[in-house]
DNA sequence: AAAATACCATACGCTACCGTATGGAAAGAA
DNA sequence: TTCTTTCCATACGGTAGCGTATGGTATTTT
């Protein structure tokens, strides 16, 4: 009975977790690499079960971009709402992006991003994502003393520093990022 | 006669026919929509053709690295030979590569960013042209007056600003983009 | 002109992977 | 306990695409 061999062992499978193997494997071999049958064997199914939550892979990239984008307004809400120095929370959230455990984040950012002109729903989560970062990060400026298009402007060049710094090759030090930094924010 | 229908019309192709057709789909697919019989129905041969100049898929990944960085350093350097205002080439400089023609151009400069984890002829490739071009801008800064560690954090920046720019959503006008160039050459 | 070189077309074998259909089993509801 | 729902395993069919081998032809060299 090979069939109870896992059902025995291990708690059924959620639509979550088939679409956090789904992210996993996003960062680390991009769109491509999201495969069903080796996505299975790595969670110790078979693909019966993919099928069953999703109609093809076309449906499990939809609900990624929605996945995603949901956890990222809550991460940049959650993430400015302190009351903190707007200042220092700008450099919190630099460092939030560019170093620690965000390296598989920025992939799966990128890999997103990177599909929005040929993929209007990615474009959407993207827009949702954007409009949400670009508002809060606008309101740190203002608050630092910004008039409203200059802080349109640094928040704009914030994040565009943030996804274009990790793709910049040598010198990764945490000096010349740090001094890169300070000339967005001061 | 299959065989003589296309010599007779067309001139043989070369590795750069090949090399072209495969930066092409680069940019409108990323690197797994790189595909040998494709592109070979697109140039109008058949793969014999393809596998004649190259070894494999793998070659000419590594031929297009190569290609690319001479081509990106070759510009560079004949973007940044001009005796004109350091400020004015800045600003040029983030034109050529936020507008006008290189759409492509940015999207094959990702796709290639985007392996350089994986891919050691990519990160090499990646490194000579990075070195190249900090190197320049941060000289145009000098040249402005800023000393070496702003200099240098200033073309970190630049570049930076460079490659994230378009992955935003939202707002394209030219205004702040304008706005966000000038906080950073200004 | 003949020989050598460069280029290309085609046939072939293989496979990773997709999606579909069907039946089985576990879990939940009545 | 029985029935229903949820989940999963397996078999199947199909194919895009890779790389290899072989033969043909155009172009260049001698």
């Amino acid at each position: 009975m090979p069939q109870t061999s896992r059902a025995k062992k291990l708690p059924r499978l959620d639509k979550r977790a088939w679409i956090a193997a789904a992210f996993a494997e996003l960062a680390a071999h991009g769109w491509d690499g999201v495969r069903v049958e080796p996505m299975a064997a790595m969670l110790g199914v078979t693909k019966g079960s993919f099928y069953w939550h999703f109609a093809d892979r076309d449906a499990l990239f939809a609900a990624m971009f929605i996945r995603w984008a949901e956890g990222r307004v809550r991460a940049i809400r959650n993430e400015t709402v302190d009351d903190a120095d707007p200042r220092a929370l700008l450099y919190r959230l630099i460092d939030l992006y560019a170093r620690g455990p965000n390296t598989n984040g920025l992939a799966i950012e990128l890999a997103i991003r990177g599909l929005t002109r040929s993929d209007s729903r990615a474009a959407d989560a993207v827009a949702m994502v954007d409009g949400e970062r670009l508002a809060r990060v606008s309101a740190l400026f203002a608050k630092l003393g910004s008039k409203t298009s200059e802080s349109e402007a640094k928040a704009f060049l914030f994040y565009a520093f943030v996804f274009g710094q990790s793709l910049i090759a040598g010198r990764r030090d945490a000096s010349l990022r740090a001094a890169a930094s300070a000339l967005i924010v001061e």
